[in-house]
RNA sequence: GUCCCCAUCGUCUAGAGGCCUAGGACACCAGCCUUUCACGUUGGUAACACGGGUUCGAAUCCCGUUGGGGACGCCA
């Protein structure tokens, strides 16, 4: 029966430090990381860190065929995108295959588990004639149990625990609360496989007690795997580990998240131009509230995060929410460090510039970043500062330039011949411009965008001005207004 | 099919029996601001899945129905 163990009480004692908080993140390295399970990662980093302890990172490679180098190094990759990285070296759960081994010995010889012959082929056979029958397939090795070996078919065999068979399992987990299932309901599940190499469900159970887990946060979809689990640890005499089990994100139609939704893939996010820090605060707020707070950024996660506040229903990815949340960490960036990040992704769109274009886009990034929702709507919204001479012009935009309002360019590269280069004394001097000739300013204004940009919006056209500089203003205004 | 989990505006959520005429955010609509586009700002549309209980009183507790999701591998 099942009831937490008491150390798990004395680890949440003030000044216990013994049983200090350890989690981990287990993906399996069989494609790029998604958004489900970065926020996994990120919730196991938030409760390890809230509470003063240990986030650990472990790759569960025992699927040889469909593991790769190249996941792994993705997974790595977009945890050190969002800011997710390990406290400690990762640990690779195919290198602890021999302890995963030794451990179901053991329980060979506690006489908690058995061998048994059947042939993949016979399960088969096994669970299609119960399909066929309608009823649920339960395997039964009561035919292995105290075989003699010598009787034994000349068949490799596999390890299978014995499940119990009376009264219930019950887990307290943190997020679901109280969970029971019947023990009727679990079969003798296989830890160790005919070709000597551990279950996922083994696997698992024997690197979170050697590595101390002591909070398990995963995915809904291993709660009742849970109960698998815990055969191992109860059979082994281990005290199970406090298990938390989170909803799973789905897509906007509600089904699995999936590409056709969008984005789901870390890094495709990194691509579209999100920042790290609006991505896991959206996450975060995905499943998790605090009254009604909505910008939270790291250190607050960290001093607000607990399991209590992680709610029991599936949520549904909603990208325009994730839009505006990155709209709102672009515009408190650093503009330093969003000029380098355009500037990087410019130099990709194939648009080659030098130190001037540079210096303006970095001049013009405080105006730029108030309009722009992504890195790459930022990029293309300075792709006219960085270029040298006239830009290419939008439809919307040439037709704007007719014959009067290029006759105003001449006019207006006249009057700014001699004015001073600042961005406030530009503005009083369009200002004074547009009154004397009895024009509204947006009528001056937009021809002058046009000319500069080749667009029609952009940020204040004095800031355009003053960033681009005399010369290369002064340029375009010509160049529009003899094109 | 069997077992497990879930259910507040379109979406994310607040809500732990009276503070609820159900609050916030995104999205949407209208207005304001304005030099274009954004930002900002003001207001608006919009939800307790359904049916039974329990209680003086239920979005909150219990049961059922319906609807979603997940798990049932010598995958993880």
């Amino acid at each position: 029966m099942i009831h937490p163990p008491t150390w798990h009480a004395d680890a949440r004692q003030p000044g216990n430090h013994a049983m200090s908080v350890r989690t981990r993140f287990a993906p399996s390295p069989t494609g790029f990381l998604h958004i489900g399970g970065a926020r996994t990662a990120l919730f196991n980093y938030l409760f390890a860190r809230h509470h003063g302890g240990t986030y650990l990172l472990r790759i569960e490679d025992t699927d040889r065929q469909r593991s790769t180098p190249e996941a792994v190094q993705q997974i790595l990759d977009s945890l050190a995108w969002l800011g997710l990285s390990p406290d400690e070296p990762p640990v690779f759960q195919a290198s602890r295959e021999t302890r995963h081994a030794e451990v179901a010995r053991a329980l060979l010889a506690r006489g908690s588990a058995y061998l048994a012959y059947d042939t993949p082929e016979e399960l088969a056979a096994q669970r299609e004639a119960a399909e066929a029958a309608k009823r649920p397939f339960k395997y039964d090795g009561s035919r292995w149990q105290g075989l003699d070996p010598k009787d034994a078919p000349s068949v490799a065999p596999a390890i299978r625990i014995k499940a119990p068979r009376e009264g219930e399992t019950v887990v307290e987990d943190l997020v679901q609360g109280t969970v029971r299932v019947a023990n009727g309901e679990l079969d003798d599940m296989i830890i160790l496989r005919s070709d000597g190499t551990p279950t996922y469900l083994h696997a698992v159970v024997v690197d979170d007690h050697d590595m101390a887990i002591t909070h398990v946060i995963r995915g809904d979809d291993h709660l009742t795997n849970t109960f698998r689990q815990c055969m191992v640890y109860d059979a082994m005499g281990w005290s199970r580990p406090r298990f938390a089990h989170i909803p799973l994100i789905h897509g906007a139609d509600g089904a699995k998240l999936s590409k056709r939704h969008g984005a789901v893939g870390a890094l495709e996010f990194r691509e579209q131009g999100f920042l790290p820090e609006a991505v896991c605060n959206y996450l975060m707020r995905l499943g998790w509230g605090h009254g009604d707070e909505e910008v939270i950024p790291r250190e607050r996660a960290i001093a607000l995060f607990d399991l209590d506040g992680v709610g029991r229903a599936a949520s549904r990815m909603d990208y325009a929410k994730l839009l505006h949340l990155n709209g709102v960490y672009l515009r408190g960036s650093d503009d330093d460090r969003l000029t380098r990040d355009v500037l990087e992704r410019l130099g990709r769109h194939v648009v080659s510039f030098g130190t001037l274009g540079a210096d303006r886009v970095r001049a013009l990034m405080p105006v730029l970043k108030e309009r722009a929702k992504t890195l790459e709507e930022l990029a293309a919204s300075a792709a006219f500062a960085v270029i040298e001479g006239p830009p290419p012009l939008e439809a919307k935009a040439a037709a704007l330039l007719t014959p009067e309002a290029k006759a105003r360019l001449a006019d207006l590269a006249q009057f700014l011949t001699d004015a001073p280069w600042e961005r406030a004394d530009l503005e009083s001097w369009l200002r004074d411009y547009a009154e004397v000739k009895g024009l509204k300013l947006g009528q001056v204004a937009q021809p002058l965008r046009v000319a500069l940009t080749g667009s029609t919006q952009s940020p204040p056209i004095d800031a355009v001005l003053w960033a681009l500089g005399r010369t290369e203003a002064m340029d375009r205004i010509l160049a529009a207004a003899e094109g």
